[in-house]
RNA sequence: GCAUCGAUGGUCUAGUGGCAUGACUUUGGCCUUCCAAGCCAAUAGCCCGGGUUCAAUUCCCGGUCGAUGCACCA
């Protein structure tokens, strides 16, 4: 019936595309676009809250995990405690010669230098000069070192008194509001919550459009489980869920993926844990409902050298791209206490959950309690910090040795006291460990509008269609009157009425000859399309249209809504009718 | 950020130191009983800034955006 004819560049025609009809723009045209931020356009806007919305669905009303929503842009304390100050500001210089660009810290510790990367930036330029370039061996004069952190700075406040940063990602505000979190899931594990928003990195050279953007919208899920109970309650959903692994060893010995299901995945190893697995599981279950062709999803996971040194297992979903190859889309890991631990270091507070054994425990703890009758008097200001240093040191026969201020201070058996006391446990403070899947929602969405984009060849005629799921689309129904007069039109605007009435979004169009309007649908991928033709009047039913066989069936009008709404929840299939 | 190449209505494109092509799309009208039909009309463009010149969309310089390579990508 048709055929899908080659297409060129299949990024040009999908940009092209995206753009004239309103997906995605680069931003602010009328005083120059910027590179690494786009607009997205009424469609753009519609299909991707279409996205989050079914991300949404697996997440938040599935999983139970609710979402959060904190400011883009954070106090510095929050990216001193995570590590992005730090770990992001590199000190780089440029090779005068050949324009290289350099890690300062790097080639100083090259030469030498220990401890380069905490060295100032003249300190580091100093100490440059003069050394070879490690790329083409001319000496560097006078390099200009320079910080480039991937954060963007701002100040909050007048006077710039407050450092601030855009935020890198959208987690640490799940993070910082854990303790609160805690109390909200009335401190029991494991428990989890959610944020999608926009994040921003100042990246240095972004190309390749839509993937690699300064500011992008994130979709994470920040999931704290007991430490040592890494079984995922609700693992059976997916434990018979097979999908294709690239593990370590398979990396390592360029052997292709291997299909396990998930629970064979965990009992080999190969994945850490259940709560990984299922999030694996799920992810795939989750890519290929919007839209992602499964031929062109795998999971790979990191390997030793690329995974953050506290991560206990990382695996990344890659999409596949014909313009940009294999695509980050989704990293999942188990991040460990890392996180929390960092968080707790930088604020003082505990970021644990405090975890009742199911009986009480009794312990015998031997403590020192001080005479302060005596010891107050004859030490006066020191006495409480004796006191307390005593509390937890180890007396010996005739006494004990006690350092306050570096001196050491013998304290007699006469000053205190040693007592045998029964104390209750009734549970302890767990720090718990974050399993955390990370969406790139732009990067899904232009994977999404790849994989959907096709042409074929329908008598003569390029035909360029969209073939998604109907719920990710951004319109779901048009509605057409076969002919702009008789009364066709006013039963077709009636329809698009009580068609949004039932929140189904119908767009209508008598504009141009019906297989025009055909197109123009089938170029934006609605998938659904009803005519109101001269049979209509008669016995009141409409033609339905399914875009992607653009096969018609006649329904009665009465029908629509439910009949629609079926096919867009995907709980009936066209061809069912 | 460096190097190379590019930028003409919404889209694809012709072309030029002197009134800027054509097609498609869009809008209106006529026509039309289900897949971009036809006819008439309309709307709409030389990426931005500076320079050279009587005159710059065209030549020169700088910038922006895009493509490619290098570098970068916790």
């Amino acid at each position: 019936m048709s055929i899908v004819i080659r297409m060129g560049d299949i990024y040009e025609s999908v940009m092209e595309l995206a753009k004239r009809r309103g997906f995605v723009w680069p931003t602010s045209e009328c005083y120059g676009a910027v590179a690494g931020f786009v607009d997205y356009g009424p469609l753009g806007a519609m299909m991707k809250r279409n996205v989050e919305n079914l991300w949404r669905r697996f997440y938040v009303i599935r999983e139970g995990y609710y979402e959060i929503e904190c400011p883009t842009v954070g106090s510095e304390s929050i990216y001193i405690a995570s590590g992005h100050v730090k770990g992001f500001a590199d000190k780089m210089c440029q090779c005068p010669q050949c324009r290289e660009y350099l890690r300062a810290d790097h080639v100083a510790e090259a030469h030498g230098t220990n401890g380069a990367a905490c060295l100032s930036a003249e300190d580091l330029a100093a100490l440059l000069h003069g050394l070879p370039c490690p790329a083409c061996g001319e000496l560097l004069e006078n390099p200009a070192v320079f910080d480039f952190n991937l954060m963007f700075e701002t100040s909050i406040g007048p006077g710039s008194q407050r450092k601030g940063y855009l935020r890198p990602e959208t987690a640490q505000g799940i993070f910082t509001d854990f303790n609160r979190l805690v109390r909200f899931y009335r401190n029991r594990l494991p428990f989890g919550a959610v944020q999608i928003g926009k994040s921003y990195r100042n990246e240095i050279s972004p190309r390749q459009g839509m993937i690699r953007l300064r500011e992008f919208t994130q979709a994470e899920a920040e999931i704290f489980v007991h430490p040592d109970q890494k079984e995922h309650p609700n693992f059976s959903a997916y434990a018979d869920y097979a999908m294709p692994l690239l593990g370590i060893e398979q990396q390592q010995k360029s052997t292709p993926s291997i299909l396990v299901t998930m629970k064979d995945a965990v009992a080999q190893g190969l994945v850490a844990n259940e709560y990984v697995a299922y999030y694996l599981a799920l992810t795939h279950d989750l890519l290929l409902r919007a839209g992602v062709d499964a031929e062109k999803l795998r999971f790979r996971q990191h390997l030793p050298d690329e995974r953050a040194h506290y991560a206990e297992d990382c695996w990344d979903a890659e999409i596949f791209s014909e313009r940009f190859g294999w695509v980050e889309t989704v990293g999942i890991a188990d991040r460990t206490d890392y996180d929390l631990r960092a968080h707790a270091k930088e604020s003082g507070e505990s970021f644990t959950v405090f975890i009742p054994f199911d009986e009480v425990r009794y312990e015998t703890r031997r403590r020192i309690v001080a005479d302060m009758g005596v010891l107050g008097p004859q030490y006066r200001g020191r006495a409480k910090r004796i006191a307390d240093a005593l509390a937890v040191a180890t007396p010996g026969n005739e006494g004990a040795e006690v350092t306050i201020d570096g001196e050491t201070i013998f304290i007699p058996k006469s000053l205190y006291r040693e007592v045998e006391e029964q104390v209750e446990i009734r549970g302890i403070e767990v720090r718990p460990h974050v399993i955390e899947p990370s969406y790139g929602i732009d990067r899904m969405l232009y994977a999404v509008l790849e994989h959907s984009y096709a042409e074929e060849m329908v008598e003569g005629e390029v035909r360029k269609v969209l073939r998604l799921p109907p719920d990710i689309a951004p319109v779901q129904v048009a509605v057409f009157p076969l002919m702009n007069r008789d009364g066709l039109d006013e039963i077709a605007l009636s329809i698009t009425g009580i068609l949004a009435e039932r929140a189904i979004l119908a767009q209508y169009d008598d504009s141009g000859a019906i297989g025009r309007r055909y197109r123009r649908q089938d170029e934006i991928g609605t998938p659904f399309a009803v005519t109101v033709d001269y049979d209509t009047r008669e016995d009141g039913t409409v033609t339905v249209r399914d875009r992607d066989t653009m096969r018609q069936v006649r329904l009665p009008i009465g029908d629509l809504p439910e009949t629609l709404a079926s096919l867009i929840a995907g709980t009936l299939r066209f061809d069912q009718l």
